[in-house]
DNA sequence: CCGGTTTGAGTTTTT
DNA sequence: CTCAAACCGG
């Protein structure tokens, strides 16, 4: 096999290609099919069957070869073969969900690279999510063997940005050491702002002011360009002088925030078009992905490394109108839209032949998203098609409550058939929701993990250590100083920190360097400068350290020395042991990085927590997390109007939010396999009142064809004319009357016999949250697995008045105990009826 | 400086 | 309703 893998020279960063570009044409010229063929009797000894996939002649050229093509190119589809192999000019590949999308990019880098195009440090790969970016590395790699170290230039918007900006910080007015700030560091800079205005920080609340820039630099505007009315919204109209002293002191901290990562780049190429032409030079390939979740600013920077002066536009954007959910956070779905004007002589390639779903749920999904008027039009389509294949189904319930314990019950029931846990999802509109279904999973002690919320980083506890770990490794990194000067507790409270906050500003220094000055004078209180004193000798140790330490050994020590570990350790609080076991965790990742500083690179945009893979367990997560995954099933609750689609993109965003409420019912309905169970309640409790809800008019948008109603659960009312609403409930069916349904009555001669298998024969029962980690109801971190104490067969080991800890719940007093079900008063939680398994003594 | 109490707000989320 | 942040009193 002649991939031609062997001669590429993957490390080489600097020097073009041997044979570089005369084979581009100009654009414009791939769109004629002889052009195609004529480009691949041109080719120097190109491997056979590559460079084709233009003229019907080519293909069959190309199908004629076939045995002879490349591995990675076996398997691919014909439409997937031409977005891989058109590479002169610029391509647009609209993807429909479960078309091979991630396939055709790294395929496409492949093929660059086996084809002696460009060398892997000559594509330019941008995503925007790590996790993206990391799986587009892995599979990249697998194609090519390990070499994608070669490529320095695959990554995030962000962080290829941040790559750019260490080399021309200057250009600026950065140094390359520059800290990156994110969003709870911004609101704390901007709230410190507000007040120096004199101004009301309640009525002018520092995280409004901050969402508004991040709206701001989303559309690429600097304080000069935003528009009058916005500036005039915040703070008695002084919006553009706040948002201006915002960048002054960016720049005075030597700081960027995230939107910073995008407009600095921006700033500098423009500025500088010799530096711009060099990335011209450097990139001759360049890939989108998720195209329709670019804003603005991302579009100015890929149009400004796009448009190179000599040779064709090699760009090619993959994405999916129907799958932009992110209007709201500033994504264009008008420049996917507009590609073929931006870009002229664009080749736009459709990928709609799926190969993830049933012809139901692909039936359902393209029905509904028919609906939409702004979109190019795609319609998914599969060969594979099976009578046995479930349609998809819509129950209704009556209240949220037993919308929870059915679904519970449906899983329980898949699970017997053997299904798998890690197979099952439910999707949310909004994470409220979510509450309702792990309480109702706690109770059955059905594994399940929560995706989405803080980030690992984002937790107190490491967002504190990291604040530490700044001091050290940048002196001058005022918010981190603020942050930890009194934590622990060291009696250095707001009237210290505002006296040291004016003298270090009065005099233009850093808060670390004031305070080494300031506790040379009298200024402050004996007790005050004594702490303060050995804050500074910590810090003026732990820098000495920092050369001549090995980083963990130093983080160890950091934490250790300032107490920080030890305030946990005496921290009474239900999460106090997962804290300290964070910083464990944190310390151990920080063994891949070579220094402390290159770790802290890392976490401020990288880090994010990982699922436990060994666990099996249901998914629930919010519709917009669950883009880009697929489950062989997918529960969708609450498709109510008001809920889905949400109240207030009905209220405030017209047709383009309702559109967009659309598109994420798609998405939602796309991430399905097999089968696809949608709920809607009559019942909904929302901001602690009872309200009544009608069923959303997504469910009226869907194809009876594909399409049944659960007649289980249900037994009023069927599909059809006039919606889900009144045939339930006009009836004015009393309550316990639902409770006498077929599905209630098998989930009532189910439940018992399914709870003591659980307790009989499973490990027990597991919580894993992927990302949340504060305290309180949504919880604190939880991995792992608890092993059930006891079965139904022996009598609880506890008694009335017990002291008991609750993964989930916290601490609390046993009040009733019957078999090895308790009821628990718990602190926090209020009263809940729980097994004892769940708990251990406290 | 700490802890209990009041008050207000309550889609969606990445970097 | 339920949470987190702000507030106030010891």
């Amino acid at each position: 096999m002649t991939s031609g893998f062997d001669d590429i020279p993957f490390f080489d960063e600097e020097p073009l290609p041997r044979n570089p570009g005369p084979r581009n044409p100009a654009p414009g010229q791939q769109a004629s099919p002889a052009a195609g063929q004529t480009k691949e009797g041109d080719a120097k000894a190109p491997p056979p069957g590559l460079g084709a996939g233009l003229g019907i002649a080519a293909r069959a050229m190309a199908a004629r070869d076939q045995h002879r093509a490349p591995d990675y190119l076996a398997g691919l589809n014909p439409e997937q073969r031409e977005a891989v192999e058109s590479l002169d000019g610029p391509v647009l590949v609209l993807a429909g969900a479960g078309t091979g999308k991630t396939r055709v990019l790294t395929t496409r880098i492949a093929h660059i690279l086996a084809t002696n195009r460009a060398f892997p440090s000559q594509i330019l790969a941008v995503t925007f999510t790590n996790k993206a970016a990391r799986e587009m590395k892995e599979r990249v790699g697998h194609l090519v063997g390990g070499a994608v170290e070669g490529m320095p230039w695959l990554g995030t918007f962000h962080s290829i940005g941040v790559k750019l900006l260490r080399r021309h910080a200057e250009l600026v007015g950065l140094t390359s050491d520059f800290t990156i700030l994110d969003t709870d560091d911004v609101v704390r800079l901007i709230k410190q702002l507000i007040q120096a205005e004199g101004l009301d920080d309640k009525r002018w609340p520092a995280k409004q002011f901050a969402a508004m820039i991040d709206g701001w630099k989303n559309k690429g505007l600097d304080p000069a360009q935003i528009p009058e009315g916005d500036a005039r919204a915040f703070a008695n109209g002084r919006g553009r002088e706040l948002y201006t002293a915002y960048q002054n002191r960016l720049k005075s901290l030597n700081a960027c925030d995230f939107g910073d990562l995008l407009l600095h780049p921006i700033r500098m190429f423009r500025a500088n078009p010799d530096v711009l032409k060099d990335y011209h030079q450097r990139f001759r390939y360049i890939l989108v992905d998720e195209y329709q979740d670019t804003n603005t600013a991302q579009y100015m920077w890929l149009r400004l490394l796009a448009q190179r002066a000599a040779g064709p536009v090699n760009v090619c954007c993959v994405g999916d109108d129907d799958q932009s959910i992110y209007g709201w956070r500033g994504a264009e779905v008008d420049n996917i839209l507009r590609f073929e004007k931006d870009f002229p002589g664009a080749k736009v390639i459709k990928l709609e032949r799926n190969y993830r779903s049933t012809e139901h749920i692909l039936g359902a999904a393209g029905f509904l998203i028919a609906h939409n008027e702004g979109r190019l039009g795609k319609t998914l389509f599969t060969d594979r098609v099976d009578p046995n294949d479930e349609k998809v189904v819509v129950h209704a319930a009556w209240d949220s409550e037993e919308e929870a314990r059915a679904v519970g019950e449906e899983i329980e029931q898949l699970q017997r058939k053997q299904h798998k846990l890690n197979d099952m999802a439910i999707l949310v509109r909004a994470s409220f929701q979510m509450r309702e279904f792990e309480d109702r999973f706690v109770t059955l002690g059905l594994n399940y993990r929560v995706i989405g919320g803080p980030r690992f980083y984002e937790r107190l506890e490491i967002r504190d250590a990291m604040a530490y770990f700044r001091m050290v490794c940048q002196p001058a990194d005022d918010l981190a100083f603020e942050r930890i000067v009194n934590t622990p507790k060291r009696g250095l409270g707001d009237t210290t920190v505002r006296t040291l906050h004016d003298y270090a500003r009065a005099r233009d220094i850093p808060m670390l360097a004031a305070a080494s000055e300031i506790i040379e004078t009298d200024e402050l209180k004996p007790k005050a400068r004594k702490a303060l004193f050995d804050v500074v000798t910590d810090f003026r140790r732990w820098q000495d350290l920092l050369e001549t330490t090995p980083h963990t050994e130093l983080a160890e020590q950091i934490l250790d020395d300032s107490g920080y570990t030890a305030m946990w350790q005496n921290d009474k609080s239900a999460e106090a042991p997962g804290r300290l076991e964070n910083l464990k965790e944190l310390i151990r990742s920080m063994e891949a990085f070579e220094s402390m500083r290159s770790f802290l690179e890392h976490v401020s945009l990288v880090m994010d927590a990982e699922t436990n893979e060994n666990l099996d367990a249901v998914s629930i997560m919010t519709l917009h997390s669950a883009k880009g995954l697929e489950f062989e099933t997918v529960f969708l609750p609450g498709w109510e109007e008001g809920l889905f689609p949400h109240q207030r993109a009905l209220d405030e965003g017209g047709r383009a939010a309702l559109e967009e409420e659309r598109r994420l019912a798609y998405v939602g309905i796309t991430r399905a396999k097999r089968r696809c169970h949608l709920w809607f309640v009559s019942n909904r409790r929302i901001h602690g009142l009872w309200q009544s809800t009608m069923p959303s008019r997504f469910l009226d948008e869907l194809p009876p064809a594909h399409v049944e109603v659960a007649e289980a659960e249900t037994s009023y009312g069927g599909y059809g004319r006039g919606g889900y609403g009144q045939s339930r409930f006009d009836k004015q069916e009393p309550f316990a009357n639902s409770y006498s349904t077929p599905g209630w009555k098998r989930a009532q001669a189910n439940k018992t016999d399914a709870t003591r298998d659980n307790w009989g024969s499973r490990s027990g029962h597991a919580v894993e949250r992927i990302g949340y980690g504060e305290s309180g109801p949504r919880g604190q971190t939880i991995e792992g697995q608890l092993v059930a104490k006891s079965t139904s067969n022996e009598p609880s080991k506890f008694t009335v008045g017990d002291r008991v800890f609750h993964i989930k719940f916290g601490n609390g007093n046993v009040a009733v105990v019957e078999g090895n079900k308790l009821t628990i008063d718990f602190d926090r939680a209020g009263q809940k009826r729980v097994l004892d398994g769940f708990v251990e003594r406290a």
